[in-house]
Order: structure tokens, then sequence, then C-alpha cells
DNA sequence: ACCGCACCCTGAGCGC
DNA sequence: TGCGCTCAGGGTGCGG
């Protein structure tokens, strides 16, 4: 190899694109997906792809790993778009590989060092100093290679919730024709014209991905707090000046979860994975029993819909 | 059309 | 030390 070479991709993706790693599962929402977006795109666009290596068969390939191998290698990256929280990539030849992160998925750069990459008893018995290059591993489900020869690209997901699907030129996928307007873009007369027909918890509308894309479980319930809205009302019982309000704070918490994103994504990792700056800024989620930040009451938990929501009875009427 | 819920998966945390 | 159990959740699909 050419030691003389200049590299075309940035040296500076040495470090994690994982992001919100706490004691809780984390969840790639908008504000992470986007994130990820990013800081990967550099080390996407315009790299040849030479060589697909992939986990066998399973749920997480929506098209068969001996298939993505055929279509992939040989094509350039020509750019990466967020939908929701999907990731798209478009190749050169018009074909489309549509990538989703599910709850544990992980999208970096090969020689991240970051102690997320690790199970938590493999963390344990590292001195706090050791950043060792992440090796794949079972969950390391696909790892493409580039003709420069730089670092690859691995997708890994313990959970398998996660996807990759490999778009023909044209075709189009069902799970991208149903998404709304993403929630960056949708207005609060949108949202009203969706909510006043429903008679679910708001909560449910929110996270609804055909009424806007993109939000999850946390920034639903940090949205409703700001609002003061309790996550179980009605939807259809929401003023419009009242769903203004909720898509306004709704975008403020994913547009300052965006700008803190960046730099909870640094090179330094808490051994405790208790970094991660939007954490610190949790009014609500996964904070039950604790008090509120405004009034003090202690912060309660219900179930809406199979999955945890978390807010004030003081603050939240 | 809408709504609630089971299911896919596996690591973490817990009790014993 | 280690087992078995429960929980977490995004998105899909099904039955009511």
């Amino acid at each position: 190899m050419d030691t003389d070479e200049q590299p075309k991709w940035p040296a500076a993706q040495s470090v994690s694109i994982c992001v919100h790693l706490w004691q809780k599962p984390y969840m790639p929402e908008l504000p992470e997906v986007e994130v990820t977006r990013r800081k990967i795109a550099p080390a996407l666009v315009g790299r040849v792809i030479a060589g697909v290596r992939t986990t066998p068969p399973s749920y997480f390939f929506l098209t068969p790993p001996s298939v993505l191998k055929r279509r992939l290698t040989g094509r350039t990256v020509i750019s990466l778009a967020r939908l929701g929280k999907y990731l798209l990539a478009t190749l050169d030849d018009g074909s489309r590989l549509l990538l989703h992160l599910g709850m544990t998925g992980q999208l970096f750069v090969q020689g991240s060092a970051s102690l997320r990459l690790l199970s938590s008893t493999a963390r344990a018995s590292l001195k706090p100093e050791q950043q060792p290059d992440f090796k794949p591993d079972r969950h390391t489900h696909l790892r493409l290679a580039f003709t420069d020869r730089g670092p690859e690209v691995w997708f890994r997901d313990a959970r398998k919730f996660g996807k990759v699907k490999w778009l023909a030129p044209g075709e189009s996928d069902e799970r991208l024709d149903k998404l709304g307007p993403d929630a960056l873009e949708i207005t609060g007369a949108e949202f009203h014209a969706a909510a006043r027909t429903r008679r679910s918890a708001i909560k449910t509308l929110l996270l609804d991905q055909s009424v806007l894309a993109g939000v999850g479980n946390i920034y639903a319930d940090e949205a409703l707090f700001l609002t003061g809205v309790r996550p179980t009302r009605k939807a259809n019982t929401l003023p419009r000046a009242q769903c203004d309000r909720l898509i306004a704070n709704t975008q403020r918490v994913l547009k300052r979860s965006i700008d803190t994103g960046g730099s909870s994504i640094s090179d330094y990792v808490a051994p405790d994975g208790a970094d991660g700056a939007y954490q610190d800024e949790r009014m609500v989620y996964a904070r039950e029993g604790e008090p509120c930040k405004v009034c003090g009451t202690r912060i309660k938990r219900v179930v809406i819909g199979q999955r945890s929501a978390h807010y004030c009875p003081r603050c939240q009427r």
C-alpha cells in the first residue's frame, strides 16, 4: 500500500457516533439519526464500495446478504439523507440503501474507539484510560469496505430491531411511503388536523410515524412536559393553539438535542456510559419517582400503548 | 378508519 | 458465582 497517498476520508472520524447510551437502552430518534447522518456522511459519500461482509441471513436483512453484496459492490455512494428515523443512501446507479437503527443500532466508522461499543462486562474489565478499537462481533451485521482501503463503515445491532434494505432504481418502499411530514417540518395546523379525529392518547399520536416522522419515546415525553399536557390526554381534546405549542416544543427539544448531540459525541466516553449532553436536560423521561425540576412533585410513570410515559402530575394537567 | 396489543430480539439488572 | 426471570422499546401486523 502506498504510504504517501493522502487519505480521502476524514481522519477525525475515529470517534464513536453512538449517542445517548444511559443506564436505560438508548434509542435512536430523530436527533440521534440526524447526528449519525452528519457524522457518517463524510465516511460514505464519494467512496466506492469494494466489498460487503455480513452476518448470516436473519430478521435484520430485509434484503438477503447475498443480494446486498452483489448490488452494492462497485457502487459509489452519492448522498445520505434522513427520512424520519430512516437513513437513505443513494448510489451511483440510482439504487438506494435503506437503513434503520431500530432501538440499539450503531452505525460507525471502523476504528471507532468507544466503550459504548462494548458490553458492560467488557467495559468493567478495562482500565479507565483504555479505549480499544472495537472488533467486529456477532452483532456486527454489515461491514462496508471501500476501494480507497480506508476505514470501513460498520452497522452493529445487538437486538436486530434495525433493518437494512436495498431498493432498485425507482423502487418505492411502503415504510417510506407511509411516513408523515418530518417532525422538524410539520406545522401545528397539520398536526391539529390529524389530532382532532383521534380518540387515542396524544402521546400515541406523537409516536405515530404516519402523522409526523422522527419522534420517539424520549422526546414525546419531554415535549408534552414542556407543553403542560398529560400524555394520556385524548388527542381530539387538544385545541389548535395547544397543538401549535406542542409542535413548537417538539421541534425545540429535537433541535436542542441535535445541537448537544454533537458535543456528546466526543472522543471521550465516560467509563460508566453516563455522558451525553441531553441526558442532563431531561425533565421527565426515565425520571420516575424523582422530583420535578419545576415544582418538586414526584414524576409518575404510566404505560400507554405498550410504552412507558413519564409526566409530572402537577405541571401536566 | 381506528385502536389496542402481541411479537420480533438480547443485554442489563434484579432476586435468590 | 450464576442462574432464571423481567423489562426495555420501534415498527409491523393482526384481530376486534
